[in-house]
DNA sequence: CATGAATGAGCCTTCATTCAT
DNA sequence: AATGAATGAAGGCTCATTCAT
């Protein structure tokens, strides 16, 4: 009778690439980006294989809204009240809420520390991750500045360092992971 | 004039099959596994496609006899006179043995890497990567042991943390990543 | 308030259909039969895909309702007071309707000759080629026929010869081709 | 036992080269550019589709290679004896030789026919028609300066409307295009 | 031992067409 | 009359693997 409007498509089409986004990661960080087709990945959302490609351009194209999606949850944990200023509570925090959001979205993770071990996969992204991680690190290095650190720069290279391992480790074997010992020994580090 | 004995046609395969390791490692570490093909691989290594099956059954399985190779390069670093004791300064140099090896392979340190974030490549390889760590983690634990450590298997856990973030990091961008402070940063931790 | 009449629907999907021809034209002419898609097509005729097969059952269809409205054009051309019967000054004017036609309709000429090179399209096409053609022909052989030519079926295949060489070439590269002076060549052959 | 040289790779090569540029100026003739698949291609010519893409990087290169061969075919009946200098015997025979020719080979004809008819198809072969159509028609034009023509490129353009034109009619409908009238008519005009 | 031509399954992607609204 | 989301068949292409020589 009467067409659908607008707003109503929009709708629509927000809710489908969301499904169809968390389809994908579950995908991707379960089997890694080039084992997984687009006809699982159609078939885990729901969708015919054509309708992909009506959301995204492709494999490549879904990889990155992914990446854009899981840099910005990251990066609020990091730094909750978006003052873009990190105290010594928000950091101590961010170890918690992050691994807390890791034990839940495990294939999530798994996808996070893949990107960044596949040279393939680092150059389809290189842009969005330099974009991503610019922000973050400036505010890490500040709040060691502010905390009279000697060398501010190593030490955000070391807290990287431990967080990219520890989410390796984490991911690889979450059940044996001794996260919480892991977590407090950082912490006792720092306090 | 002189046939060849059956030493010399084993002597020859083990060659050829060491030369082909060697491309593959280049290639699996530079591009990443799904991304090289076996006629990439061939042409690299200077053989035709049919000879390379005539040395491995396939990408996955040439996959594995690359992993056992640079497993027993890192545990060579690890118990260097093989006494399946680890003494403090065998620790120390195994940072700097460990770290000065990669630098002067760095896609071997990638393919290392990404073996460990590819879901579909772990699985591949579980049993084999189990088999190789079981004996140096055992090694490690008894140093911490050793050390009068109260958690020493935390410790363990801790320092495979450090590692693994490390060589993520470090491979990640070689350029840029500050390897001698943090090894310094590290040892410094364990003095 | 007043409610539409069956005529005024009539007229208003007549126009329709015109304006999507329109589009079709310059979509066909331009990129060509098979690299069009429906998708370009609506774009184009400012209107869904959907709509498109309210009017036309399919790109095929489309077609042929293209070469029914070319085919028209071309034929008032050459008898324009429609008696059937071609005098000279209707011949020589022919040229100049024709080729000013063209000039202004550059991708409708693409498209005509276009149909009659490609296999698939000639057979979508055949019927309505036979029967659009038949009465021209007829037309032009009566007025060679009248002029006293020995073979007036010669006459006029060689004419025809003449007039699908000329389009092609003008079509191919309407800036480069001497169209008037091949006119002239053309004209003074027959005064 | 022994493999095969170098030469006996390369013979083959180029046989199934031509084996397959046979089939696909079949299929491109009669079905035309884009209606014909890789399959269609592949099982035509009696091979694999995996293989086509052993000798041809796709449908496009097929086309390229196709184009090359058919220009050289052309230019080599216009100047047999290959010194760059058309006689007027040459020019006369070209007639007979290009038509004899077609007659013989009416998909080729009707490729390079569709050839010039479909823009997107035009876009693919640009610069190679352009390379191609450079010295013909410097050769002709030279021809008609030294039989003292006012405007030789008009002849130029008016001969090529004439070519055209035949091939396009004659092509259209081998049966019924009166070619030997039609190449007399011709003859008769350049005596 | 060595070659690369040959295969074919399966991938990504496109697009005419349908249909609920 | 009108929309565009949704489908699925089919196309182009890749690549691990085999095999005749």
């Amino acid at each position: 009778m009467c067409p659908k409007t607008k707003e109503q498509f929009e709708l629509i089409r927000e809710n489908k690439k969301e499904q169809i986004i968390r389809a994908a990661i579950e995908c991707f960080g379960t089997q890694g980006f080039y084992s997984v087709t687009i006809s699982q990945l159609a078939k885990h959302a729901g969708i015919s294989k054509g309708l992909l490609y009506n959301y995204f351009s492709g494999k490549e194209d879904l990889l990155k809204h992914i990446f854009y999606s899981i840099s910005h949850d990251f990066i609020g944990f990091l730094d909750p009240n978006g003052d873009g200023i990190l105290e010594k509570h928000e950091l101590f925090e961010y170890f918690d809420k992050l691994f807390d959001f890791l034990q839940k979205n495990i294939p999530l993770g798994k996808l996070y520390i893949a990107i960044f071990s596949q040279p393939s996969v680092l150059m389809i992204l290189n842009e969005e991750i330099q974009a991503a991680s610019r922000q973050p690190l400036a505010m890490i290095t500040r709040y060691f500045e502010s905390q009279g650190y000697e060398d501010p720069e190593l030490e955000v290279a070391f807290l990287s360092t431990l967080f990219t391992g520890m989410m390796s480790e984490f991911l690889t074997d979450p059940e044996h992971f001794p996260l919480e010992k892991i977590k407090t020994r950082i912490k006792n580090m720092y306090k």
